[in-house]
RNA sequence: GAGGCUGUAGCUCAGUCGGUAGAGCAACGGACUUUUAAUCCGUUGGUCGCGGGUUCGAGUCCCGCCGGCCUCACCA
């Protein structure tokens, strides 16, 4: 049966669509949903491939030739590839768990099914009835026996093997990027088993999960500039949160004594391959622990999330490797600063040389402030790690216990790997006296405005009613997925990061 | 925020010295019941990111703007 041809035979992105609809338009003339219902007791085409021992091929009696047999299965995916060829069309279908190629042939299927396949374009999806066998060139495939239309898709699919790699687009049509990037699907259901893996090992040894407020009228517990929204009824300012400590120690106080939250965070600064505005941070805080007793939670989280992504404990990073065979280094910031360095920690002359020599200015700095910057510049950058750095200068600690033997010294430590840094934890100062000190000595160079914003006067209350001492911890969700996943961009891991708006 | 690179068909990419805009995939028509990026024959498809300038003539050179990527800055 001939078709009047199309007034267009152009292929601009409207004429594509056309062509799509009208076989939309085709399917519900033969009274077809385009756009599908339920179809129950589908496996997964990993599942099914996983039954290819499943096909016999009986002995061959006298003069008849041996027929395989093989099991019946049912498969719903995407169309990714065809190749009609005839009588016969060649499909491969694609769900989350795999691909699988799809023989439909015409006498085998009926007419009315033939008809229906005539319909299907790249990216449609469809369910599959049919018998799991091989060709004869050995591919596993589903000899169709019935088609059932599951879904139309309208819009052109992306270059069948290259697929999309504009980095632009593939974040934009994340959707796209998911079913024709090589990985990708992989490594965001890989995070999912990361994140999963890490409630489990919490839930494992006592943790509580808990949700704190998102918007606050204080946005405290670290440094960071935060994003400001409105509340029309109360008519007042608030903040997007930039931490989850301080609340989670109020949950201390209120004998919470082993709690977590895992959940956004924002921070109003610079994207690049390791910064999104919006990321995911854990914060975890145990009563009666220290940072020691961070440092294995932190091991055990870890390894634990690698084990849960079924790979060992070497993991790829780039053309380089990680060891996460545990226990991780340990060293103390001042080791590790005079091994980079060639300074010792308190020489506070030394330092400051070195800091102007590499562009610093040092006036009116505090010298555990020179030397962080020394450290960032000089040490961070090198370490491979795994590696604990602990013991940090205690100034630049305002919510860090000090050693009760040198009150210079905070129990702090920072997990670095390949010069990110990962982990970040505490033993907590529960001291409201000493809490209330360094608060106003660190905001004593800031403005009246922002200084006030930044002292939070009821976290200081609640810590005068007795918070146990404890360890806390927080972890960068996304630089840890990057990490077990080998992905050199935070971008990779988060499934929409942020963009300037398409404008259309 | 600064510098560098980049933007061409729905997608992936060529486009030389400034001289009529190219290919593959996809699409449309035809052949094909064992294909594997199927193949073969034929057809179609462009606001060269946007705006200005130079020039007889601009995808190409210049200026501005808008995206994106990289580096730096910012970032407890």
């Amino acid at each position: 049966m001939n078709k009047p041809a199309p007034e267009q035979p152009a292929t601009t992105e409207a004429a594509l669509e056309a062509a799509r609809r009208e076989k939309l338009r085709k399917l519900q003339e033969m009274g077809v949903d385009p756009w599908g219902a339920r179809f129950d007791d589908h496996q997964a085409i990993a599942a099914i491939r996983a039954r290819e021992s499943e096909i016999v091929t009986p002995s061959a009696s006298e003069g008849e030739q041996a027929e395989p047999r093989g099991p019946k299965v049912r498969a719903a995916g995407r169309i990714v590839l065809r190749r009609p060829s005839g009588k016969v069309h060649w499909l491969q279908i694609r769900d989350w768990s795999g691909t699988v190629q799809v023989m439909i042939g015409k006498n085998q299927v009926g007419d009315e099914n033939f008809e229906l396949a005539q319909c299907f374009d790249l990216g449609d999806i469809i369910g599959v009835d049919g018998e799991l066998k091989k060709t004869r060139t050995g591919e596993l495939t589903i000899f169709a026996e019935k088609l059932t239309f599951l879904t139309k898709s309208i819009a052109t699919p992306p270059e069948k093997h290259k697929g999309l790699t504009d980095p632009e687009l593939r974040q934009r049509r994340r959707y796209l990027d998911l079913i024709h990037t090589e990985g990708v699907l992989e490594r965001f259901l890989r995070r999912t088993k990361i994140v999963q893996s890490i409630r489990n090992t919490l839930a494992g040894r006592g943790f509580v999960e808990v949700e704190g407020p998102t918007l606050h009228a204080i946005a405290g517990g670290a440094a960071a500039r935060p994003f400001i929204t409105h509340h029309n009824a109360l008519d007042i300012d608030l903040f997007l949160r930039i931490a989850l400590e301080l609340h989670l120690k109020r949950l201390l106080v209120g004998g919470v004594e082993r709690v977590y939250e895992m959940g956004r965070v924002y921070r109003n600064e610079g994207i690049d391959a390791r910064h999104n505005p919006e990321f995911t941070m854990i914060e975890i805080y145990q009563a009666y622990g220290n940072y020691e007793s961070m440092m294995d939670l932190t091991e055990a989280l870890i390894v634990d999330a690698i084990r849960a992504t079924g790979q060992g404990l070497v993991l790829p990073w780039g053309d380089k490797e990680i060891d996460f065979t545990p226990p991780f280094a340990r060293k103390t910031y001042d080791q590790l600063f005079e091994e980079h360095t060639g300074l010792k920690g308190d020489d506070d002359v030394g330092i400051r040389k070195l800091a102007e020599s590499m562009g610093f200015s040092t006036a009116n700095k505090h010298p555990d402030v020179v030397k962080s910057f020394v450290f960032e510049e000089k040490v961070e950058d090198a370490l491979v790690g795994p590696i604990f750095v602990i013991d940090y200068p205690s100034s630049i600690c305002p919510l860090t216990k000090r050693k009760a033997t040198d009150p210079n010294i905070a129990e702090r430590f920072e997990l670095f790997i390949h010069g990110m840094e990962v982990a970040n934890a505490y033993t907590e100062l529960n001291d409201p006296d000493l809490q209330e000190e360094l608060f106003t000595k660190q905001l004593a160079g800031l403005p009246e405005e922002e200084s006030m914003a930044k002292m939070d006067h009821d976290f200081i209350r609640a810590l005068r009613n007795g918070m146990p001492p404890a360890g806390g911890l927080g972890i960068g969700i996304d630089r840890l997925v990057m990490l077990l996943t080998n992905s050199q961009t935070i971008r990779d891991v988060i499934l929409f990061p942020l963009l300037r708006p398409d404008v259309e």
